[in-house]
DNA sequence: CTTGGTTTCAAACATCTGTTTGAAAAATTA
DNA sequence: TAATTTTTCAAACAGATGTTTGAAACCAAG
């Protein structure tokens, strides 16, 4: 099992297949059989490679999960190295230019990331209660101070709070988890379009955390 | 397979099972054994009832929609029965208070069914396909109009747009699918109660609806 | 060409899936 | 009480699940 040629194009293929068959359909919704079929190779392929289906989702996860997190710290760091202060919604410009550059970078897999994200926050799968904090607390910790101190107004807890709210809005909408696109026949907001969700995303978010802190 | 008191009583504990289990695990990781086990019912009373495993879910879904959907109009059609035009953050308050009151009622499942909600908009169920537009096409699309009228200055797409975030952050909140309680080991906002959530949710979502339109 | 390690493959593994069966039990009606 | 319907139950159904096996195929180095 050493890294061959043949054994990276092979199992990259796995982990291309998997994504997306994870993203589209769920952990438990997807089979071995499924994942293997679609990347055209043998059944037993999964476990050579990956030891099982749960390592298969976790090594699915961790190659998006450094890329992602690197983009997301970039522009901060950028921001912060700035003698002023950055406003709340430049760090916001920031956090969503991350997941829109992800997007439009087929060669990190796009929009999947950012789609699996938004079904692990609803199904968060056992295998990534480690990995998670490992990779995005430091990211997490780093945006939540830059908008305390762009918010003063406004106590740590209510900066959690909002900023709970903006990731729910943010992953959502990239992810395309349209509630009018489940609740009305036909939808008008349907765009995939990464560039035109930040457009859209941006002045939402940045009144929203500018709001003076609830009553 | 009439309507006695025998039927209704097991078919309940039935739904009440499945309710939490589809809740907690989703469709499909959650198993006919599973429910039937912590219903204290034999495996053959679900297929006896419900004829199938999805329709036990349609059963599951349909017992709570026409509940939520009339706490969500009731508030709306109060303030529209006024004289004057409501505010968006008038609306919001209506709408925010349908999942907060049924969020306190524990008759009516408290807040499981809005986590049924966010997670049937990551992982849309093909068997609600149908009725989720027949049960929540008027609602969704009577709170938008309301929107369009306090908020004259956005097209009528960017009025969709925040809908589609404020809904995102809503049942995210209310469901609880906090991004901090994945990305931090300790996390500083987990609360479940309603009321403070609307609290927290109120002054966000109102400063973002009354945002200026995206550049 | 041969050797030794890597990778593929069809087949089988035990276990779990949702569903059905037919008889026993319970409840209702006559 | 007797007849009839409704509900429960253990057992079995066929099919799908993730995983393992052991041999064949492949491949690069000697």
């Amino acid at each position: 099992m050493a890294e061959t040629a043949k054994a990276l194009e092979t199992s990259t293929r796995i982990l291309d297949a998997a994504e997306v068959l994870f993203v589209e359909h769920g952990f438990d919704a997807t089979s071995m059989r499924m994942i293997t079929q679609s990347a055209g190779v043998n059944i037993a392929a999964v476990n050579y490679y990956f030891g099982s289906k749960d390592g298969l989702f976790k090594a699915v996860f961790e190659r998006r999960a450094e890329p992602f997190a690197r983009l997301t710290l970039q522009r901060l760091g950028e921001l912060e190295s700035r003698d002023t202060i950055p406003t709340a919604r430049e760090i916001t410009e920031a956090f969503v230019a991350g997941s829109a550059e992800l997007g439009r970078d087929t060669s990190l897999g796009g929009l999947l990331f950012v789609r699996l994200m938004g079904r692990t926050f609803v199904e968060p799968h056992p295998i990534l209660k480690e990995s998670m904090p490992r990779r995005y607390g430091e990211v997490t910790r780093r945006y939540i101070a830059a908008y305390r101190r762009a918010l003063p107004h406004l106590s740590e807890q209510e900066v959690h709070w909002r900023f709970h709210f903006l990731t729910s809005a943010m992953f959502n909408a990239f992810a395309g988890n349209n509630v009018l696109r489940l609740f009305m026949d036909q939808p008008l907001v349907n765009a995939r379009d990464p560039i035109l969700i930040a457009r859209m995303l941006l002045p939402f978010i940045e009144a929203g955390l500018n709001a003076p802190a609830a009553t």
